[in-house]
RNA sequence: GUGGUUGUAGCUCAGUUGGUUAGAGCGUCGGAUUGUGGUUCCGAAGGUCGCGGGUUCGAGCCCCGUUUUCCACCCCA
């Protein structure tokens, strides 16, 4: 048979690892700063868990698990003639696989309030299934890596969250641009022109303004059934300009009468404000046109965006006051940002950032020329490895083209060549792959790292 | 879920209006070179042309179905 692995997975090869772990190493080196704490959760959660939290879309865009066994038993014949698979759905299947991290994380808060303290710092890196359709960029199992603090209001949480995007991508040499806006204020407009109930297909038509145009946004309000003339008081939100001050006076005026739209500016001044006492090498721009899908966000929304590439946003994220109140658990607010591993990996991947050397190569390799010089070859590994080397050592005393090409092809950058003449002077002939120098030298006489 | 697109050697791809035995480059293996890789030269192995059906004297090529890839929409990291 021929071998596949299903549609919109892959494999990793060993040099694809290297620049995975590159990724993941730096961004938890980041988030281990601000004192985040790693945990983990299940691939697989109840589907009650799940279901629901994402929307209509999202709930299609789970991957279900059969029940194990016979998961047909409990079906009767009437059901089964019914062909109604969202009821059959929940009869034989009562697990599904993660569709994000955030709400697992919920699961987790919510179950585990014994063990934490609040407020509780949390990241997570894991790879998470949506039954999309693979797309550029877009696939059914990748992997997300979230920072979430819960069980605080501050505002100095979100001020973290954006120093941890702007050291990342410093880190990273990324050039992004990190957008910033809030829900209150989306509100505020939904409710100033009058259409509060309709702030979902307001929000996911203006989140499309720079994709599609102002035109477009304004024919899908209409399609959607927002009235003429709320449309037209979303104008001049849709058409502000100017710094990020003059964006947040100008919408002062235009929220005057909302209560909810006036807290989200306030929300955002502050966070300006806070952000003018640090160095950011990013840019955090004010756009009143994010919106982002997910609707359980009640506060600021993020998005990062690469600059040089052209590939979506790579980061996103968000405040949500009440996640775990489904759980059971109310009045604990949160907010997170999730960085998305692989459109991060196709970034470095197209602009050529990824360091030359892994800390994962082997650093030397010893090739010997008989069964004695092998084992001879032992010991001198081990003591290197004992000094933190990567050290490896060919496994059969083939043909010296065999053993050379092998050390070539992983980019060991020294070979030590084990014959008779140095096994009698207790040396090793050591050849630099690059210049291809070599010379006879003892143990103590070897590089280190 | 909707529309389009793609599939030929391990990989990247040629393959004429349908016509004998389906090719190349790269990679792999062997040799030139019995203690030296990355360059060069020679040679070899490797294919149910995605799968199933149909049209035809004859199908890699045409038709239908199916699956896969990629792209757009919906949505999203």
């Amino acid at each position: 048979m021929k071998p596949s692995i299903p549609k919109g997975t892959r494999d990793f090869t060993p040099q694809e690892m290297a620049n995975r772990n590159y990724i993941f190493n730096t961004i938890k080196d980041v988030f281990r700063l601000y004192g985040f704490q790693q945990i983990e959760t299940p691939a697989m959660e109840n589907l009650s868990t799940l279901m629901g939290k994402y929307g209509e879309e999202g709930d299609k865009l789970l991957f279900k698990i059969l029940n194990s066994g016979d998961f047909l038993s409990g079906v009767s014949d009437v059901e089964l003639e019914e062909r109604n698979s969202n009821r059959l759905t929940s009869k034989i299947s009562e697990k599904g696989l993660r569709y994000d991290l955030t709400v697992p994380f919920a699961r987790f808060v919510v179950q585990n309030r014994d063990k934490i303290t609040f407020p509780f710092k949390r990241y997570q890196i894991q790879p998470v299934w949506r039954a999309d359709r693979p797309q550029k960029g877009r696939y059914r199992e990748f992997y997300q890596c979230d920072v979430d603090v819960v069980g605080s209001d501050s505002l100095i949480n979100e001020l973290e969250l954006i120093q941890i995007v702007d050291e990342v991508y410093r880190r990273l040499n990324i050039n992004v641009v990190v957008k910033i806006n809030n829900r209150k204020i989306l509100s505020g407009i939904a409710e100033i022109v009058g259409e509060t109930e309709r702030i979902t297909d307001i929000t996911v038509a203006i989140d499309k303004m720079d994709k599609i145009g102002l035109e477009n946004v304004n024919k899908e309000l209409f399609e959607k059934g927002i009235s003429t003339e709320a449309i037209g008081k979303i104008q001049p939100i849709l058409k502000l300009s100017g710094t990020n001050q003059e964006k947040l006076n100008q919408l002062k005026t235009i929220l005057a009468s909302s209560e909810i739209g006036l807290k989200g500016v306030e929300e955002l001044e502050i966070i300006f404000n806070l952000c003018k006492s640090l160095k950011l090498q990013t840019t955090v721009e004010l756009d009143l046109t994010l919106a982002r899908g997910l609707n359980y966000y009640t506060g600021a929304i993020f998005e990062v965006k690469a600059l040089d590439v052209e590939i979506g946003s790579i980061t996103g994220g968000g405040r949500y006051d009440n996640l775990t109140g489904v759980f059971g658990m109310p009045g604990v607010s949160g907010v997170g940002i999730s960085f998305g591993a692989d459109r991060i990996h196709d970034v470095l991947n197209q602009l050529n950032l990824y360091p030359e050397t892994s800390e994962e190569q082997t650093q030397i390799l010893f090739v010997s020329f008989g069964e004695k010089e092998l084992a001879y070859c032992l010991p001198w590994a081990s003591e290197l490895r004992k000094r933190g080397m990567n050290v490896e050592i060919y496994p059969e005393p083939v043909k010296m083209k065999k053993q050379m090409s092998y050390a070539d092809s992983k980019k060991i950058p020294f070979v030590a060549i084990v014959g008779e003449t140095e096994m009698k002077e207790n040396k090793v002939m050591l050849k630099n792959m690059k210049t291809g120098e070599q010379k006879l030298v003892g143990i103590d006489e070897i590089p280190a790292p």
